[in-house]
DNA sequence: CTATAAAAACAGGTTACATCA
DNA sequence: ATTGATGTAACCTGTTTTTAT
């Protein structure tokens, strides 16, 4: 048993290495991103400079103080899409204490983006249909199946966007850069894990052989050694034969054809009847 | 040149919702 | 009509990388 886990252990080891490799390109690919934020954030800045909520963000000048602004005004837009902004202003306060900094920090993105995107949602038909129920929590729309078709033809061209053809992709599907975003994330995660489950199946293959391949090696093993127990004088010869498989045995036929000839009990061929007939003796899968 | 903080992007995991059998 | 399973959009958190100071 001890060899089972030895043996697959070391098929694990050897498999993920593989795959690995498969899931790799994303990162060097992520390296377009450094300098995208100046053009970026201006394109940002142009399409939706006249809400009053974003210019709070913005007059903050970039600090702490910034971000924690937009992160009082953002959420609502965001739970509540289909809501006005005047609105806004006055439920946020409330709702401030329950965000954490790291929402916050995504929130900085999507009020811009969100801005935007509701301006653009009273003449977007696929987009007011999720307004309605917006209201409250967590909303979740369906990507239609030309959005999803394109989305994926994007992905099969690269796995990560550079903000600019995020921005691009998100306006060509009137969706937001965000859910662009979260569906490449969602996107890659889905991949890796389909990844995943092909390498789960192989090793599981692999490691029902070893294990068969386990299972006979103890098999002979047993026989052998009953074979010794019954048989003591002959098992001299035996150990000498036993580990090796029927190529080798030819070279160490001169061997035993020497040792037979000083071999009182010369039974050189013997070994070789033992080998011929035992269904066991199979050569082992490294020969 | 180095140290540091802020910002952005991502991976991995989780939650919530929509859909279907 | 109900319910459990499944798919997936949205979210959260921690980490890494880049950039500005």
């Amino acid at each position: 048993m001890g060899i089972d886990g030895d043996t697959s252990n070391s098929a694990l080891v050897l498999r993920l290495g593989l795959s690995s490799t498969v899931e790799s390109p994303s990162k060097p690919d992520n390296n377009h991103i450094p300098n995208k934020n100046p053009s970026f954030l201006k394109l940002e800045a142009t399409s939706f400079d006249d809400e009053p909520s974003l210019t709070l963000g913005l007059s903050g000048g970039g600090g702490a103080m910034a971000t924690a602004t937009q992160k009082v005004d953002v959420k609502p837009a965001a739970a509540s899409a289909g809501e006005m902004y005047p609105q806004a202003s006055s439920v946020t306060v409330s709702a401030v204490s329950s965000f954490s900094s790291g929402k916050a920090k995504r929130e900085r993105e999507l009020s811009s983006e969100e801005l935007m995107e509701v301006e653009k949602k009273n003449n977007s038909s696929r987009l007011s249909d999720e307004d309605e129920e917006g209201v409250s929590g967590r909303k979740k729309l369906r990507l239609s199946k030309q959005q999803s078709a394109l989305l994926e033809e994007s992905f099969k061209q690269h796995s990560t966007l550079n903000p600019k053809q995020k921005q691009a992709l998100a306006r060509q599907l009137n969706l937001k850069p965000r859910q662009v975003e979260v569906w490449f994330q969602n996107r890659r995660a889905r991949t890796k894990l389909k990844q995943t489950e092909v390498d789960c199946e192989l090793l599981k293959k692999c490691c029902e052989t070893l294990t068969d391949e386990n299972r006979r090696l103890q098999k002979e093993i047993q026989e052998l050694k009953a074979l010794k127990l019954a048989q003591p004088f002959y098992m001299h010869m035996q150990a000498a034969t036993l580990t090796m498989c029927p190529s080798c045995e030819i070279t160490s036929g001169v061997a035993d054809g020497k040792r037979n000839s000083n071999n009182p009990f010369s039974m050189a061929s013997k070994p070789h009847h033992f080998y011929n007939n035992n269904p066991l003796s199979n050569p082992s899968a490294a020969c």
